[in-house]
DNA sequence: TATGAATGAGCTTTCATTCAT
DNA sequence: CATGAATGAAAGCTCATTCAT
């Protein structure tokens, strides 16, 4: 990549991360572009240059949160911890990820709204490569009776559900930080999954 | 009530019923009043005779879904079941309720946009209460010794984020129907709180 | 006219008085047939049994104002008073009226606007009556070398200009009372016209 | 100022003056920001995009014709020739810009009803300044025995009623020219103000 | 690359007017 | 005669998007 390359791509995410904070805390279609551009002490014309569109901008969001999200969960996957050890981290991960981004899941509502039909197809590939994640260690707890031989999808719905929630209700300002909340959301989850709890 | 007053308040149910499926459908920036008059197949100007703005629309739209969840819990919460099936109960029909409206928590993201500081108090006291009930029966479990001794208020939260998360994934062509699901979830949440299993 | 008649005659001229002072205090378009409904206890469609339009209810109040003027001056111009007399007195009931209408020329400005070819004619013809009384006692003063040679219909303008301006700053909070006020304006309009002073 | 801030400047002006006249025309109420756009051959949105409002835009129309009018007076007022003179000047200029901007005070017209306290407050004190410096011309006048011992404030608010009257009836396909209809207004009433006359 | 003026479609809201009862 | 529910046109305003510079 050449340094011209470079700076763009740093520009865009510049943009993409102030986006998702953006989006996450008006919504689409309460995010104006020039919420975003503003925020960046850019003019709207500037975001034009490096997104075709607002939508493009909220794909793109969209799609760097979940790779970034499938990247984390990869990376503690081929750690040598037990498999218990590796969901609840995985948790604990996308916790304070949701909760660092302030999002998880605004963005994940209704994408056939905002979405053309072979985007949808690539976020949803995404979202199933992340869910598989969860999926395949879920499966190989049970496999190894240290999980409950529960439904692997509906299960891990709810943990998705349980965590995402959490920006509805965590504040900063109460007696736990970011990291004892993850901790204390993925210990109860576990209780769930767990044999002999 | 006469019947005019009758009449009047049945006509604003049915766009209030008819709101809140959109509403959840699109978001509040993404429905418009056209929208919800067309579904009824009335005219924008019809709605606005019964509703003061959108946001009035909105609001009233929340208050009653909250209530009605009110209402449900606390029938069941009178009745004389075992405080694990009270728990359960209540789930199992808040997840129905949900996944009915299709709704349940679209409108509850981000209230501080869209509400005067009136209402969001009249709101916080609504959900207050309807969550209030939620936390006597894990209290009570606690104490009995059925549940396991968790903070309640982040295991009411994960139990909500759970339930409410059901409208992303469900859908009716699966193989479960809506009870079944709803009596799925409800299992499976009732392992983080039971002791002993 | 039969009972009836009388009844409904009473009805619009009821109407039509509360017509002029709100349509006076909001201007026509400010002013909305709810407005003038409601300050009568009346709904909307009961207004709309008397008068064919809104533009029809302008158009009578506005008549009937200038009907009203004509009367007054009609009345002190037959009199037998000096001429100086005559225009006084008949400045001071202008003013004394527009004052308490609290009228006297919004309705007045640019008719043009809100009535037909035919109803402008009409309204034209009353305000030439009008200006034509005061006319009338301006040339005659003049003949009888009471007032200077003037240009009468600049004159009257000014006249006219002088006295309807007063809604613009009278306040009944004032020191100076409806009639003395009256009596000040006329006072010192006719410097301008009486010779020898 | 920059000249990108004089271009903005411009058009602001250009807006302005365009406004006033059709405000003039129509009222308030009765004028559309499309009205004022499509005179301009621009669109609403640029409208919007120098003005805040509809009502930013009333304002500053005011204000801009008030303190137009400041200007004239106060370049009078300063000149070495007679109070006679200077108060019959004052006049002639003022009906000449009524007439030319077609207002003068249709804009004046309740003012309640549009601006906010604050608005109302700044124009009140720029309607002060002007009345104010009429004022100084009748006391002067007055105290060097050249106008007859008059209320001043009454005397000045006839001057204006008679003046600001002058778009109800003047027509430029007259007899008279704008110049020459100034000068005779401002004569007759100097008549009213002028000892031993 | 970046700016900012401008556009135009679309949204919320108001209100004169109609009409069945 | 009167009501009030309903309509529909039009207004104010917003904002994604474009484009000349």
């Amino acid at each position: 990549m050449s340094l011209r390359e470079r700076k763009i791509a740093k520009k865009k995410e510049d943009i993409l991360r102030s986006a998702v904070r953006i989006l996450a805390e008006k919504g689409y279609q309460g995010t104006t572009m020039e919420d975003i551009a503003a925020n960046l002490l850019m003019t709207k014309g500037a975001v034009y240059y490096y997104f075709r569109d607002k939508q493009d901008l909220l794909y793109q969001s969209h799609q760097m949160l979940l790779e970034r999200s499938i990247e984390n969960v990869k990376y503690i996957q081929q750690q040598d911890i037990s498999i218990e050890e590796k969901l609840k981290h995985s948790m604990v991960v996308h916790v304070e990820h949701v909760v660092n981004e302030q999002s998880g899941f605004e963005l994940m509502l209704k994408p056939e709204q905002f979405f053309s039909e072979e985007q949808q197809e690539k976020l949803r590939e995404l979202q199933a490569k992340y869910s598989h994640c969860f999926d395949e260690i879920i499966q190989e707890g049970i496999q190894m009776q240290v999980f409950r031989n529960l439904d692997k999808k509906i299960a891990r719905n709810i943990l998705f559900g349980a965590m995402n929630w959490v920006t509805q209700w965590y504040t900063a300002d109460g007696k736990k930080d970011k990291k004892e909340i993850a901790a204390v959301i993925a210990d109860y989850l576990m209780l769930m999954l767990l044999k002999n709890k």
